[in-house]
DNA sequence: TATTGTTATACTCTATAACTATA
DNA sequence: TATAGTTATAGAGTATAACAATA
């Protein structure tokens, strides 16, 4: 042991590994150009938490705020988002999800779901069981990607 | 049975969801400005084909030539790679990888790696046990990803 | 003074179209 | 003619710094 801190296991390492090809394949997957995947991130979180301040959005997304200003800019030119005021604070800026941007994110989710269903059915059906047998891992793991949503602090 | 396709399996559907997040964790979590997705993607790929040509490293990364012959030209003033040529077809240029961008890539593995250990601690012991249950599966599923790299066609 | 958001500026990353050099 | 790559140009997406408005 010759240094202070803990070496990653090597599952952890692999894990990691995978993940980043995951990733890769995915954005190849979905390749959609006409929305980035910050966009659709933000515009997921719109659907979720409704309304939402640009600040807010801005920490969400791991962007800068003005980022996520010119993002919006470009999310309202595209009909997809509002921007709107809060009554309570004439600082704030309210960000709302369109009934475009709604139509968009469901239509979106049901090509990458065809997609993904095609890509699975290359796979023997045993291996696609496993795949969607790990579902319920995958989910604990995308969770430790939104911390404490809920959380009072 | 009104349409002529078949549905995606819901869990096809939670499974694409899901793994979107994953994404914009991963996004997130490695968020090192110093080199984009692509660009290590590309690293990577060096590292696994050795020298290879522009063109089917474009083809390999789902990017445009020109979108290549740029990624190539910053990553050889940063020193990552280097363009060489070939001998049988002097049209064909071949990018390497260099020390310093192996070096890279392996200290930015450890860094995520390291990260990933990190987020993984928050996890109750179970679920983290779980989670890297579902490495055989991850690996099946990342292997969609790199579609027949051995195939004779 | 601190907070919220925008504007100014610059760089990366991407695409399509037009071009050069080689086969 | 076709192929491999580059150059030209334009737009998305990002950051930091400076600013305006409100609290």
């Amino acid at each position: 042991m010759t240094h202070s801190y803990v070496e990653p296991k090597p599952e952890v390492v692999e894990l990691t590994a995978i993940l980043e090809r995951i990733v890769t394949m995915i954005r190849k997957l979905v390749h959609t150009p006409d929305i980035s995947l910050t966009a659709a991130s933000t515009l997921r979180m719109l659907e979720v938490s409704g309304p939402s301040r640009l600040s807010d959005m801005a920490a969400a997304q791991g962007v800068s705020q003005p980022a996520m200003t010119q993002l919006v800019t470009r999310l309202e030119r595209e009909g997809y988002a509002v921007r709107g005021g809060d009554a309570h604070d004439a600082r704030v800026v309210l960000v709302a999800l369109t009934q475009d941007g709604r139509d968009m994110l469901r239509s979106r989710r049901q090509a990458r779901a065809q997609q993904m269903s095609d890509l699975l059915e290359a796979l023997p059906p045993a291996d696609r069981d496993r795949v969607l047998g790990a579902i319920p891992a995958l989910r604990l793991l995308a969770g430790l990607g939104q911390p404490d949503a809920e959380s009072p602090r």
